[in-house]
RNA sequence: GGGCCGUUAGCUCAGUCGGUAGAGCAUCGGACUUUUAAUCCGAGGGUCGCAGGUUCGAUCCCUGCACGGCCCA
């Protein structure tokens, strides 16, 4: 080799050189695996000095001439591979040599242990099923760029166990809610995603097109508003796991398109989603923590019910120390939240119910670190919401919060169809004076709601930001597989 | 959108008060039949993110851009 020659070109070559003597490592091949590599661990005193077959990945080689060690590893563990010379033969050994960490093969023979008392497998036989053409990421470290990590995730999960596992964490907590669910008869329903008009939350859509039908429609902000018909259509318990797509920023706690869990039980108030919550959420903890206790960026929480409940004007004053009782104008509660270090600029033309949001955002949601209700919200952003008997300015609704994150929405559903039209109109109202987050106004919605909704209760909950605390991540990408980033130069 | 930080070998990272760069892992060659972050001997591998500027000379200083991170909006 009078040329370097990269990693690459190496492994092609040594591919090519494969194909022309007959085997091609991406054809065809049986192979029939008689254990998971974790039951050889699990099982090792019956398997003891039987010949079994596993496949996986080779992710360590440690060559001592006349024998190799190789780690193989499924997706249940890794085991050890043990090649012989005298017992493959020259020809076989000399191929096992030229196999490449990340190849995938597998491998045929005795189990045993070694004088160390690592389970091994006395390779009598193996076939090369893959061969990896690149090179794995450092052993020890792992992958730890983070744009790599989230470009290529592949690598970030085949070369950190970590990673693979707290995906799996993902899965057993959405299965969890799942389970939760339906042991208490809540249907699992789909409505669409591609919607004429979108509605159901504060947010601006992605927009496309429908070719054929030559019409523009909207990715779903929210599934509510379908969610609601079908209570209208008679159903009493209706749930809905599935991305909703938002057209805003990206931060810690913000991806364009994230995993919203929703759920509507009729004859049920805001109080009772409370109480859903609570137990929906404790089940959620529970499958990956077996208790209601774990621990998110070093603050220990306990959601053991009840949860503390606070309205949201009480929590301004208490947590933000911004008294707003009293106050009746955007203007004078502008004048307050500037005061208490928000900037004007912000809140210039903004409605009383923005500002006392934006006060919350601030001064009061970081505080949140037991989880915690907030309640009472007032009513011009809670445009779906049904209002609070003794007060015709606030809704019942609450936010759950813990760890300083919001988790979710919930309030006893709007059932008022006369109502709910002026609170669209109010929203077109807010629309022309230029808040691009608006509902637009649904006729059908409100027509499903003039054939009469029982009173329902619904709740919202952020399944990614949940996965993020159940899991102590402190970054949203972290718990979605593949998060949107801006393409690369290569 | 704003501020701060980062981008050096395939990977994980050092480093150069401005004189074209190092380690470990990985790779290649040699030794080694119970090792396991194997060990030992030897070797190759870099447009130091991209583009300009300052300078005798820039990976390093300056400006812009790209991508990413954290914080703010």
């Amino acid at each position: 080799m009078s040329h370097p020659v990269d990693e690459y070109q190496r492994r092609l070559a040594k591919l090519n050189q494969l194909k022309e003597q007959g085997q091609d490592p991406f054809g065809h091949h049986s192979c029939a695996r008689t254990h998971s590599i974790a039951q050889l661990h699990s099982d090792f005193a019956q398997l003891e000095g039987q010949v079994v077959s596993v496949a996986g990945r080779i992710v360590a080689l440690r060559e001592h001439g006349k024998s190799t060690f190789a780690d193989l590893q499924d997706a249940s563990a890794t085991v050890q591979i043990y090649a012989q010379l005298d017992v493959l033969g020259e020809d076989d050994y000399t191929h096992f040599q030229d196999l490449d960490l990340g190849d995938i093969i597998v491998v045929e023979g005795e189990l045993f242990q070694t004088r160390s008392d690592e389970v091994t497998v006395r390779c009598a036989a193996f076939l090369l099923l893959a061969k990896a053409l690149r090179p794995l990421p450092e052993k020890f470290h792992g992958l730890q760029d983070q744009e790599l990590r989230y470009r290529q995730r592949y690598v970030d999960l085949l070369a950190n166990e970590q990673v693979r596992e707290l995906f799996r964490a993902r899965s057993r907590i959405i299965q969890a809610a799942r389970d939760y669910l339906s042991q208490r008869d809540f249907l699992e329903v789909e409505t669409p995603m591609l919607q004429p008009l979108y509605g159901g939350a504060a947010a601006r859509p992605f927009t496309t097109y429908h070719n054929t039908l030559q019409m523009q429609l909207y990715m779903r902000i929210a599934p509510e508003l379908y969610l609601k018909r079908l209570i209208v259509g008679g159903y009493e318990r209706v749930f809905e796991m599935g991305r909703v797509f938002r057209n805003e920023g990206i931060d810690t706690r913000h991806n364009p398109e994230y995993t919203l869990l929703e759920v509507y039980e009729a004859y049920a108030d805001y109080e009772d989603m409370m109480t859903l919550t609570e137990g929906l959420v404790g089940a959620m903890c529970q499958a990956v923590h077996g208790a209601l206790k774990f621990t998110y960026q070093g603050h220990e929480i306990n959601l053991t019910p009840p949860w503390q409940r606070i309205s949201l004007l009480e929590a301004i004053r208490e947590y933000g120390g911004v008294d707003l009782s009293g106050i009746e104008s955007a203007e004078a509660a502008r004048e307050q939240a500037v005061a208490a270090g928000l900037e004007r600029q912000t809140l210039e033309g903004q409605s009383l119910g923005y500002v006392i949001d934006k006060l919350a955002d601030r001064f009061v949601q970081p505080q949140l670190i037991q989880p915690t209700f907030i309640t009472d919200y007032p009513v011009e952003i809670s445009p779906l919401a049904k209002r609070k008997p003794d007060n015709a300015q606030l809704t019942e609704r609450f936010e759950p919060f813990i760890g300083g994150i919001e988790i979710g929405n919930a309030f006893s559903e709007l059932n008022d169809p006369l109502d709910q039209r002026e609170r669209f109109e109010a929203q077109a109202a807010a629309r022309a004076a230029g808040d691009e987050e608006a509902h637009p106004l649904d006729e059908d919605f409100i027509r499903a709601l003039e054939y009469g909704m029982p009173p329902t209760g619904g709740l919202g909950l952020g399944i990614d930001r949940l996965v993020m605390l159940l899991t102590d991540q402190p970054n949203l990408r972290e718990v979605i597989f593949f998060p949107l980033l801006r393409p690369s130069d290569e």
